[in-house]
RNA sequence: GUGGUUGUGGCGAAGUGGUUAACGCACCGGAUUGUGGCUCCGGCACUCGGGGGUUCAAGUCCCCUCAAUCACCCCA
C-alpha cells in the first residue's frame, strides 16, 4: 500500500465502534440529567491560546504540540486539550451574559505528539465538562459526583477519587517558598528533571516518579498546610459536600495536575488499575484562566476523561456493553426472476423501519442463509421461482427454524408482527 | 525524548542459513439438485514490515528504517 496510519493514530473499525456509541449515548444522557449542554469548539485554535492557557512550562505545551504554520503565516495548533478551547468560546461568544455558571460539554479528539502507549495515542478522545462562572464548592462537588458517576455507572470497580487542593495564587506562593526551602538541601541530589523544575515549578517534584527524589520528598510539607483562610475552607466545604453525597474520595496531597491552570481543587479518577495511564479522568479549577485569555474574572471548574482508557478498563473488567442488533430480516432472492422482487422488498421491509440485509453476488440459498446466520438475522425470507409464480415467499424463522408461506404483499406486515411479538415475549421474560 | 521486546497469509502461530514456507481459526466451494449453526472433503502466501549488506545460498546473520508493544517521562 502507498502508506500507512500515522503513528499513534488509530481507525475505529464497525466491530468496535458500537462501544465508543454506546458510551457516548451514556455520556450526553448524564451530561443532560447534570445539565450541561454540548458545546462544539473547533479542532485547532491560534497556538497562543494554549501557550498561555494551558501554561508555558507544561510538557503539553513544552513538547506534545501538534504545531503548524497556516498558508497566511498563523501559528495554529491542534488542540492538545479542552479547557483552553472552551474558556475561548465562552469569552468570545460572551456566554458571561447568560445564566450563571455556564455549564459545558465536549466531546472529541485531541492531539498530543507523545510516545504512543497503551492508553496513550497521538489522537485521542476525551469527554469533557466545563463549568464556568462559579466559585461555590457545591459546584466542584457536583462536577465530581458527575465524573465519578460515569464511571461508577458503567460498573466498574473500584472507582477512586483521588482529592487535593493546590491553593490560589496567594497561598501558593508562600507554600512554593517553603518548600523551596525544604528542596535547597538536598537539590543537587534531585534528578536532572527535578532540578529543572525546582526555580520554574517546584510542586512538579512532589510528583516525580523517581525513587530517589521520592525518598528526598519524604517529610516535605504539604499544600494542604499552607492554604489560605478561603482556600482551606473552600477544600473543606468540598469534601462535606460529597461525604454528604456519599461519594468517597481519597486524599492525595501528591496530586499536582500538569496543566499550570489549575487552582484550589484538583482530582483525578482511577478505576483499580496501577501504574501507567491509570488516570481514566482528571479535572480540577481554573480560577483565573478566563481572566489570563483576556475575558472576565470568572471561576471555572471541570475534567476529562479519556474515552480509550475508558474503553480499556471496562474490557479489563470485563463489563459487557449491550451490542446492538444488526439485522432483522435478510431477504434471500434466487435467480434472476427474483432481483427486481428482492430490490422491493427490501425497500419496503426498510421503510417499515426494520434492518434488512441480502446477497448481491446471486449466491445458492445455502450460501445466503449462511451469510444470513452471519448477519445472525432473526427472519429469512425465501424467493424463489417457484414463490415469486405463486406470488408468495417463505418466512423462516432463524431461532427456531419455524418456516410459513405468506403472500408477498403482507411480507412487510408480517415480519413487523412477527418481530414485535417475539420483543414483547422477550420483555416478559 | 530514553531503554527493552516484537514484526511470517484476514487473524493466531511453526520455521534457529540450503529443495515446492507447517498447523489452527476465519473465508470460499462441495458432500445436502432450494435452506444456517454440527461433521467430512477440497481451495486459499511468486513470499516472510520496508530498504540495503554478508553469503554459492537468508524468513533465518548484520546495518538502517518504519510500526506495534512494554517501561521511563508525562498525562486522558
Amino acid at each position: 500500500m502507498l502508506t500507512t496510519k500515522p503513528r499513534g493514530i488509530n481507525d475505529i473499525l464497525p466491530e468496535e465502534v458500537w462501544k465508543w456509541q454506546y458510551i457516548e449515548n451514556r455520556l450526553r444522557d448524564l451530561a443532560g440529567r447534570f445539565g450541561f449542554q454540548e458545546l462544539r469548539m473547533p479542532i485547532f485554535e491560534h497556538t497562543e491560546l494554549f501557550q498561555r492557557g494551558i501554561g508555558d512550562t507544561s510538557d503539553v505545551v513544552e513538547k506534545e504540540m501538534y504545531t503548524f504554520t497556516d498558508r497566511g503565516d498563523r501559528s495554529l495548533t491542534l488542540r492538545p486539550e479542552g479547557t483552553a478551547g472552551v474558556a475561548r468560546a465562552f469569552v468570545e461568544n460572551k456566554l458571561y451574559s447568560g445564566t450563571l455558571p455556564g455549564k459545558y460539554y465536549y466531546i472529541g479528539p485531541m492531539f498530543r505528539y507523545d510516545r504512543p502507549q497503551a492508553g496513550r495515542y497521538r489522537q485521542f478522545n476525551q469527554f469533557g465538562v466545563e463549568t464556568i462562572g462559579g466559585h461555590e464548592p457545591a459546584i466542584d462537588s457536583e462536577v465530581i459526583a458527575f465524573a465519578y458517576e460515569i464511571f461508577h455507572g458503567l460498573g466498574l470497580e473500584n472507582v477512586l477519587v483521588h482529592l487535593n487542593s493546590v491553593g490560589c495564587p496567594t497561598c501558593r506562593k508562600a507554600y512554593r517558598a517553603v518548600l523551596q526551602d525544604f528542596l535547597r538541601p538536598s537539590l543537587g541530589q534531585l534528578c536532572d528533571t527535578c532540578q529543572n523544575r525546582f526555580e520554574r515549578n517546584p510542586m512538579r517534584i512532589l510528583d516525580c516518579k523517581s525513587k530517589h527524589c521520592h525518598e528526598l520528598i519524604q517529610g516535605a510539607p504539604t499544600i494542604t498546610q499552607y492554604l489560605c483562610e478561603d482556600c482551606q475552607k473552600h477544600f473543606e466545604q468540598v469534601k462535606a459536600i460529597l461525604d454528604g453525597m456519599g461519594i468517597s474520595f481519597k486524599i492525595n496531597q501528591g496530586l499536582v495536575r500538569g496543566l499550570d491552570y489549575y487552582t484550589r481543587t484538583a482530582f483525578e479518577i482511577t478505576a483499580g488499575k496501577e501504574g501507567s495511564q491509570s488516570a481514566l479522568c482528571g479535572g480540577g479549577r481554573y480560577d483565573n484562566l478566563i481572566e489570563e485569555i483576556g475575558g472576565p474574572a470568572l471561576p471555572g471548574i471541570g475534567f476529562a476523561l479519556g474515552m480509550e482508557r475508558l474503553l480499556l478498563v471496562l474490557d479489563q473488567q470485563g463489563i459487557p456493553l449491550p451490542k446492538p442488533d444488526l439485522c432483522d430480516v435478510f431477504v434471500a432472492g434466487l435467480g434472476e426472476n427474483a432481483e427486481i422482487i428482492t430490490s422491493t422488498l427490501c425497500h419496503q421491509l426498510r421503510l417499515a423501519g426494520l434492518r434488512v440485509q441480502r446477497d448481491f453476488q446471486g449466491k445458492g440459498l445455502k450460501a445466503q442463509m449462511k451469510a444470513a446466520d452471519r448477519y445472525a438475522a432473526k427472519i429469512v425470507l425465501i424467493l424463489g421461482d417457484e414463490e415469486i409464480n405463486r406470488q408468495v415467499l417463505i418466512c423462516r424463522q432463524m431461532w427456531n427454524g419455524e418456516q410459513t408461506t405468506i403472500e408477498i404483499k403482507d411480507a412487510a406486515s408480517f415480519v413487523v408482527n412477527t418481530l414485535s411479538a417475539i420483543e414483547v415475549e422477550g420483555e416478559m421474560k
